[in-house]
RNA sequence: UGGGGCGUGGUGAAGCGGUAACACAGCGGACUUUGGAUCCGCCAUACGGAGGUUCGAAUCCUCCCGCCCCAGCCA
């Protein structure tokens, strides 16, 4: 699959830009950008805002995307984050070739732009507190008040601003302001700050300026000279988009992107703020910004995902204005979807049940063939050792089988995956729990490989692994983050860490699997027969010692039945007569 | 309450005046050496509500209701 592989079906966005090239605005040139501040990582509603600004510079012709750095504030941004957003974003196949970009870069610009402002009487010095400036702006209902300071005259208002610059005040003494109209009814424009004094240094400037740009001075300003054609962000910036276009306009800038607003994305049972990650990494709540939990691409990439299945994800969830939450389900399909193709199927047992097969010569091992992948046999076979005592899944057993249970019960004949037909002549039990802890069965020499010839109806199949030749590995089972699909749905003031699920991280440590499995390598991807796609963790697997993420489960149909047969059981006998 | 947005099935989402795509989920069934996959079928007389315009409206108009965003020298 590559990057432009199919027709997307059309959205607001794409249909404005096509209709843009069509009237050849902007020469016809496609210009994107991918805008991240450098204070976190990245997670998949920012796949989303890649998908579309790449995507649409691929899709068209001479079409040319951007990364660039918004760094405006150092003392929330990191160089960490911006070596982390960089393979992220390599991982998820977008190359952006030469044009890498910094915020920090057009910082000199910037400053020009502010001048110039200045000397058109558009902006002005205000030395108004914080709380003052506050004040002054008034409220939703009312409108704002003049800064005292708004009238200052030209050459006072240059004199200050070069001295800000000069680092003559401390922070907060002093900001630039865009001079617009304090009773506009949209608060941005009420004399939005458009610089202020930090005297901080900065990842990449370090100590060369003490003055820095807003986001919404710097932001515009930096899509205009880089000659962006299409400004694609979410719904939260549409306020201020009448800035956007006042500062552009008043700088009288040659060029004027368009700026686009679309619906970020939600995923039920997690949460996709930046801020709320990072309360769940410094808190200890997950292992840190990779724990195969968090809705990441760090989190994702070590959980197993490929970039192909995020991709995919984000081409379907589509992309409109409307707030809403996407179903997790459609991502975990996305991710079977694409495994389904790839991963080779391997046989292990979770949660092992000895079976001893008493007819089996002891001390024998046949090595059996089994197909790595049924939908690719282009993917070929491999050897799978068999002997007399395997192992099963203790699910896979069951003492008193409810109806439509096809696997393994007294008296019940069922296929091991490639081996033979055994069935069950004896169940030892735990003498003081009652557990269940080894059958004894027979099997069919006839049926070797798993086929009779008398067309005998097996229903069931399972998985095992040869007992002594198994490989004792760690198998960590993931579940959703939260416990509700909305994690903000909170009884009164609660917070939404009281949503956390207490078991969405299960860890097994004495997994029974297939002896092959030792050599695989960090970042393979598996399909556990009839369990799930599994993927080798690349920081705690050691040589010879993998330790395996599930990535997803399969779909399971006898769960559905069972969860219907207890419903059923559960559910109170209504007498007929009430019906009618 | 001022301003800006958004409201189509369980969840997303097409539709742009001509009689509700598609996907996920769900539900049936076929097939099956993964109760996986695959395949077939079902799933909005209905588009937040009420009026109106029109031969005809989810699409146009009016009013109402609900949800989201904005009062950082965050982005």
């Amino acid at each position: 699959m590559t990057i432009v592989d199919s027709i997307r079906p059309p959205d607001f966005i794409r249909n404005i830009v096509r209709e843009d090239v069509r009237a050849n605005k902007n020469d016809g040139r496609v210009v994107t950008r991918f805008p991240p501040e450098p204070n976190g990582y990245l997670h998949i509603g920012h796949a989303k805002s890649i998908c579309i600004n790449f995507g649409i510079a691929l899709e068209n012709e001479g079409g040319i995307y951007h990364l660039r750095f918004d760094d405006t504030n150092p003392s929330k941004e990191d160089i960490e984050y911006i070596e982390s957003i960089k393979s992220d974003i390599r991982w998820l196949g977008f190359d952006w070739g030469k044009h890498l970009y910094y915020a920090s870069d057009y910082f000199g610009k910037l400053y020009q732009y502010a001048v110039q402002l200045i000397k058109d009487g558009k902006a002005y010095v205000c030395s108004l507190s914080t709380e003052e400036i506050r004040g002054y702006r008034g409220t939703l209902t009312e409108p704002g008040k003049n800064s005292p300071y708004r009238t200052r005259s030209l050459e006072e208002n240059l004199d200050l601003f070069e001295r800000m610059r000069a680092g003559e005040f401390e922070d907060g003494s002093h900001v630039l302001r865009a001079k617009i109209d304090m009773t506009s009814p949209n608060l941005n424009m009420r004399d939005p700050v458009l610089y202020r004094i930090r005297h901080e240094s900065h990842h990449r400037t370090h100590d060369k300026w003490c003055i820095y740009p807003t986001y919404d001075f710097a932001h515009c300003l930096s899509d205009s000279i880089e000659g962006i054609t299409h400004s694609i962000c979410t719904l939260e910036f549409e306020n201020n988009r009448p800035l956007y276009d006042w500062i552009l306009n008043e700088l009288n800038v040659d060029c004027h992107p368009q700026q686009i607003e679309f619906a970020r994305l939600n995923l039920s049972y997690t949460v996709m703020s930046k801020r709320k990650l990072l309360e769940l990494v410094e808190q200890g709540y997950v292992s840190g910004w990779d724990d195969p939990r968090m809705p990441t691409i760090s989190g994702l990439r070590r959980r197993g995902y490929t970039p192909e299945a995020i991709r995919n994800f984000c081409e379907r969830i589509g992309v409109a204005k409307s707030n809403s939450i996407v179903d997790i389900a459609l991502l975990e399909h996305c991710i079977r979807e694409d495994l389904n193709l790839r991963a080779p199927r391997v046989m292990a047992v979770l949660y092992p049940l000895r079976v001893v097969i008493d007819n089996y010569p002891e001390g024998r091992v046949e090595e059996l063939d089994a197909q790595n992948n049924p939908e690719d046999p282009g993917m070929g076979t491999r050897k799978i050792p068999f002997s007399r005592v395997v192992y099963i899944e203790q699910d896979d057993f069951r003492e008193n089988p409810p109806k439509k249970f096809f696997r393994l019960a007294p008296g019940c004949e069922v296929r091991l995956k490639h081996a033979y037909y055994i069935k069950c002549v004896r169940v030892i039990k735990d003498e003081g729990t009652g557990k269940v802890i080894e059958l004894h069965c027979r099997y069919d020499p006839a049926t070797r490989g798993g086929w009779s010839s008398d067309g005998r109806k097996v229903r069931g199949t399972l998985h095992w692994v040869s007992a002594a030749h198994a490989l004792e590995a760690e198998v960590r089972l993931y579940d959703h983050l939260f416990i509700k699909a909305n994690p903000y749905d909170v009884k009164d003031g609660s917070d939404f860490k009281t949503n956390l699920n207490p078991n969405s991280l299960e860890k097994l440590t004495s997994c029974r699997m297939e002896p092959g499995l030792a050599g695989a390598r960090p970042g393979s991807r598996y399909q556990f027969l009839r369990q799930g796609y599994f993927c080798v963790d690349s920081v705690d697997s050691r040589e010879g010692a993998p330790v395996f993420n599930r990535i997803v489960p399969l779909r399971d149909s006898w769960a559905k039945i069972e969860k219907a047969q207890e419903r059923g059981s559960f559910s109170p006998t209504i007498p007929r007569s009430l019906h009618s």
